[in-house]
RNA sequence: GCCGAGGUGGCCUAGCUGGUCGGGGCGACGGACUCAUAAUCCGUAGGUCGCGGGUUCGAAUCCCGCCCUCGGCACCA
């Protein structure tokens, strides 16, 4: 037995074809492990809790649950459209999902894996209430960067455990935080390194996924915090004004779920979670790496669970070349830009699994989805089983399957080739394989030349035909698990249920098979819709640049508190173990000041000297690399590169910028 | 600087346990055909397989050094 999850989808956001990047492969991985006759489990759910949902909830002016509600609800949605198919989809938020974390808390804590600490924590005196996580906003301790409370999402992009961050505001009301005690739960984790290193030896899965993690595992765990002061999730045993970290209960949700799959399907689940008599399966994004390669397998190993044997990790997800990123506006968002538009469904999942290997970056871009449908799913796939399906409906309307020996050779070629990618979870390869033996079909049709043959000899037509039919029935079932709806549908046409067909069915070709009259399996994408849909996301990048320069407005006053003057570079020299890093002695007029500036890649010391640069001499001083800076060198960001500010003309070093 | 993944004809890419080492797909060009959504089929297009060394009878494939790209980290006052 086997079962597969994918990654929860957090209910605070609609779907895009980031999501998706997990959710397709791993349904078609279901659907071809099915075909090959395995028991599987296939079960996900929305993650409902954590910070971002209560604080986003309370914007709108929702309660957490309703929230929750309008995404869940959105995710089944997109997930019926796209025949991801999962035997149970839950929530986090349910009763018998915070039984089972309970449970499995309860067992951490007997076993004595879980400790209590106190901990300054900020709290807001306004709202009168501690602040987790994302409700604060303060300064990265690490790198002085504005950062949120559990993470330094603007400069770092550390992980920042409770208590962290410096100057902590309240993100609700802007009030100074003020730091106060507060006993909180501690997962020794630290005490399963040796455990952790031994299991990412054996543990399966896309080595994206294996590599991160065992070198997370090498340098250093440290013990986790596993409760946060919030009113949504799930209470902690014994300690009811405190809650389950969002991170401890979400992947708990893949044994409530698999709970819930196996009452539907008539299971044991135990047999899955506790006797471990099933692989166990995780898809996941990699940006979820750490939290299931270490934190999870911890925790079970801590409850007495059984313990994954593979992590699937997807590659990243560009759009048009660019990074993924929807405040940038570089997303393809799966209802307004996909399903809302018209476009065949099973045309993404083509697109999403065929583009390159699972484990890496899969580039959207309108044009090359027009050419993958256009060329591969009309010209060679559509175009071959269309032809045939005509041809013999129109001739023939029931063929008697003469079938030549070198094409059930080609078939079986094509399910090995099949089961081997699947092994590998490269769906690419097991794609490739069904196009090829298309392709194949298209070869032989056309040498065939039966609709010369028709004309005096339909017997060896007939025969050319048959060996055809049996090149799209076995399509039909081979290219069922990526193209699902299309291929039912095919499948319809002769007399086959693919839904119940088995991967070896593609090879017992029945005696006669009888043909209904065929439709055109997939719509041309014309050039317009490209134009039109690449015009959408050049507007929404637009849009989103626009907001960025949008800020808010500053006084003259506040602009007069900087003290910007020019200063002369009057000494340039690289830090040591920095590539980015120089230490530069600077002429003010009157007084010489030191700074730290990351523009090592662009400029050399020597060009650097008796250069008039702009200079912000009254910021707070700073250690970078244990070297102090005293003011700050003024520069344009091009990219991450630094461009220096110049006078336009020769001035006076210490003059003032206004 | 550290870790990871990569650099193969215009573009994407297979091969990377060393000897059919130069494949496939797209695009382009020429031809054939008409059953099919101007779809299909056949043929052609000369790319130092990032750079420089080395090992070997022989390397895209192994070793060393270097350059570049991407991702993560450090860090850019």
């Amino acid at each position: 037995m086997k079962l597969v999850t994918c990654g929860l989808p957090y209910a605070n956001g609609k779907a895009h074809i980031g999501h998706l990047r997990t959710y397709i492969p791993a349904d078609v991985y279901v659907r071809y492990l099915r075909l090959k006759g395995e028991d599987v489990v296939f079960v996900c759910g929305s993650d409902s809790h954590g910070t971002p949902i209560v604080v986003n909830a309370e914007q709108q002016g929702l309660k957490p649950k309703e929230l929750v509600d309008i995404y869940h609800e959105h995710f089944q949605e997109i997930f019926r459209n796209l025949k991801i198919e999962f035997d149970f989809y839950g929530r986090t938020d349910s009763d018998y999902h915070h039984e089972r974390t309970r449970e499995i808390v309860k067992k951490m804590i007997e076993k004595g894996y879980v400790y209590p600490k106190e901990i300054e924590l900020a709290y807001c005196p306004n709202c009168e209430r501690f602040l987790p996580d994302r409700y604060v906003e303060g300064i990265c301790p690490y790198c002085g960067a504005e950062a949120r409370g559990d993470e330094c999402d603007q400069g770092c992009g550390r992980h920042l455990e409770p208590g962290e961050i410096l100057k902590p505001r309240c993100k609700i009301c802007g009030t100074p935080a003020v730091f106060r005690k507060q006993k909180h739960y501690f997962f020794k984790l630290s005490a399963f390194k040796d455990f952790l290193e031994d299991y990412l030896e054996k543990l399966k899965g896309t080595e994206n996924a294996l590599n991160y993690a065992k070198e997370w595992v090498r340098k250093e765990l440290k013990d986790w915090c596993i409760t946060r002061n919030l009113e949504w999730g799930v209470k902690f045993p014994g300690e009811e004004d405190l809650v389950v970290y969002v991170w401890v209960d979400a992947p708990i949700g893949y044994i409530s779920f698999t709970e819930k799959a196996c009452e539907k399907l008539g299971k044991d689940w135990r047999e899955i979670w506790i006797e471990g008599k099933a692989e166990i399966i995780h898809f996941i994004g990699l940006d979820i790496v750490y939290h299931h390669c270490i934190f999870w397998p911890a925790m079970l190993k801590a409850a007495d669970y059984a313990l994954p044997s593979a992590v699937v990790a997807s590659g990243m997800v560009k759009v048009e070349g660019k990074t993924f990123s929807k405040s940038r506006g570089y997303v393809v968002w799966v209802d307004e830009d996909y399903l809302n538009e018209g476009f065949n469904p099973d045309c993404l999942r083509y697109y999403v699994v065929n583009y390159t290997s699972h484990q890496k970056d899969l580039n959207f871009s309108w044009e090359v989805y027009k050419e993958k449908v256009n060329n591969e799913l009309i010209a060679t796939l559509g175009n071959f089983i269309y032809r045939v399906l005509h041809f013999a409906w129109r001739n023939f309307g029931e063929v008697k399957m003469n079938v030549d020996g070198e094409v059930v050779e080609q078939i079986r070629l094509a399910m090995e080739k099949i089961e081997e990618a699947i092994e590998k979870w490269e769906f690419k390869e097991a794609s490739d394989a069904f196009m090829e033996l298309a392709s194949y079909g298209n070869v032989y049709f056309q040498n065939s030349q039966p609709w010369e043959l028709i004309k005096n000899d339909p017997e060896s037509a007939e025969r050319a035909v048959a060996s055809c039919l049996a090149l799209v029935r076995a399509l039909a079932i081979l290219a069922y698990p990526v193209l699902p709806s299309t291929m039912e549908k095919i499948g319809k046409l002769i007399g086959l249920d693919v839904r119940k067909a088995k991967l070896e069915d593609a090879l017992k070709i029945p005696d006669k098979i009888k043909v209904e009259k065929p439709f055109v399996p997939f719509e041309k994408i014309e050039d317009e819709k490209i134009a039109k849909m690449e015009k959408k996301l050049k507007e929404r990048i637009e849009k989103a640049e626009k907001g960025v320069e949008e800020r808010e407005l500053v006084t003259i006053e506040e602009f007069g508190r900087l003290d910007i003057r020019i200063g002369r570079i009057i000494e340039a020299e690289k830090i040591k173990g920095s590539k980015k890093l120089l230490k530069l002695r600077i002429d003010l007029g009157g007084e010489i000041k030191q700074a730290v500036a990351g523009i090592a890649e662009n400029y050399s010391e020597e060009e650097l000297k008796g250069k008039l640069v702009v200079v912000l001499a009254n910021i707070k001083p700073a250690k970078i690399r244990g070297v102090d800076s005293e003011v700050m060198v003024l520069a344009a960001d091009v990219d991450g590169r630094a461009i220096l500010l110049t006078p336009e003309k020769e001035v006076p070093v210490g003059v003032k910028v206004r």
